[in-house]
DNA sequence: ATTATCTATAGATCTATAGATAATGC
DNA sequence: ATTATCTATAGATCTATAGATAATGC
């Protein structure tokens, strides 16, 4: 860490040509540390190192180590768990409900896929944020968007009536998916991770469509 | 913290009358905070505190702080994620499945809302374990512990032999379940947390059933 | 004058160690 | 002599603030 360093600025305000948006930057590396080693495990003196300024600037951008979490917080956005429902194409949904489910589960896997995505589940990996307060009810909420979809294939007879209530159907969608999610869309997870991730909630998928869906080809002999 | 306060002990070795199992005491509480806190978030000091002793008796017992960490992980024990499967009736797996499969849930149930289980998994959420290395490994490895299981139910004509791969069956069934260990088998949850996540793994555990298994009664009109 | 940075520093807290002290077990 | 505790302390690191400094925009 000596070759390339840290380009010791002067004191006073920097001209304005190597001015970049110091906030931003700050917020972001403070996500990703945040991200990799947890609030406490992160101090504010390591986000400054990492966008190459000192210390206090942090504190003429944000009130505290604290004030600086939730702003990093903030920019990933609400992270609808499991969204995508209103992007789904109505057509599919009575015509191929076989690929209703493959681009409603594609969909989520892109978000969660997605560097916030990945950076959402290790901060809440990282300080227990999934056992706060509302964040089983955020996931549940969620779960029970996905419920009127599975209520209309119930209705139109495409899913036995009493296979289960239709939030138990989206939770038995899509939890094998998040337990993936979990395990392999990470922050810091490699590329083969990833993959892993991808084909297993594929697979999944695919039974889930397969063992959900009456109308199988009756077994031949 | 003044009344029935830190009962000051003077210097010098305890008399063995009010000599507890330090050592025990302290690894307990570690596991407890680093539980609850993360590693990070937990000093020597609040361990100490915690068991009302000073600071340095944890250096007459562990060599660092990441050796009272380990201590801690250690006794948790190896946590085999989905064990259990040894613990069956030979006798239902052949004569009611069904029954076989609630009584595999049962007890994985059980052994993840004990107190050790509910210890570990906020340990991992604390502390990213879930991330680590092994940790994927180790859990689709239990995982196809399970599969001979299914394999042996798609040999026997119970469960169809085009829904999918027996480690995916196992991943279908265990996965929503550890979504719920996940978000209200912690630590800290309470005892309605605790009561929601069994009522929806026993859910979907029915649900799995009724969906895996062929043998529904034709749908009378 | 305002803004964006810096240096310097206060005061708290953290891990770890040195060395004192008193009970235990031989 | 050994063991289990304590007090005191070193030295690092942490959050946060005060006050200096230099560019910007009026």
């Amino acid at each position: 860490m000596k070759s390339g360093g840290p380009v010791r600025r002067r004191p006073g305000r920097p001209p304005k040509t190597q001015a970049g948006d110091t906030k931003s930057a700050l917020v972001e590396a403070a996500l990703r540390l945040f991200a990799q080693k947890g609030y406490a495990g992160t101090s504010i003196r390591a986000i400054a190192r990492e966008v190459g300024l000192s210390e206090s600037v942090l504190y003429a951008h944000f009130a505290s180590k604290q004030d600086i979490f939730e702003a990093a917080v903030a920019q990933l956005g609400p992270q609808g768990l499991v969204a995508g429902r209103e992007s789904l194409d109505p057509e599919l949904v009575d015509g191929d409900p076989a690929a209703a489910i493959r681009a409603l589960v594609a969909h989520v896997l892109d978000a969660w896929d997605s560097p916030s995505g990945r950076l959402f589940i290790s901060l809440m990996v990282r300080d227990g944020l999934v056992h706060s307060a509302d964040m089983g009810h955020t996931i549940t909420q969620s779960m029970s968007e996905m419920a009127p979809l599975f209520q209309h294939w119930i209705d139109t007879g495409l899913i036995p009536p009493d296979l289960g209530r239709p939030a138990d159907l989206a939770w038995a969608l899509f939890g094998p998916i998040g337990q993936a999610r979990l395990l392999w869309l990470h922050a810091d997870a490699a590329p083969d991770q990833r993959q892993e991730a991808r084909e297993r909630a594929l697979r999944h998928t695919e039974l889930f469509i397969r063992a959900v869906f009456r109308e199988r080809k009756s077994p031949d002999g």
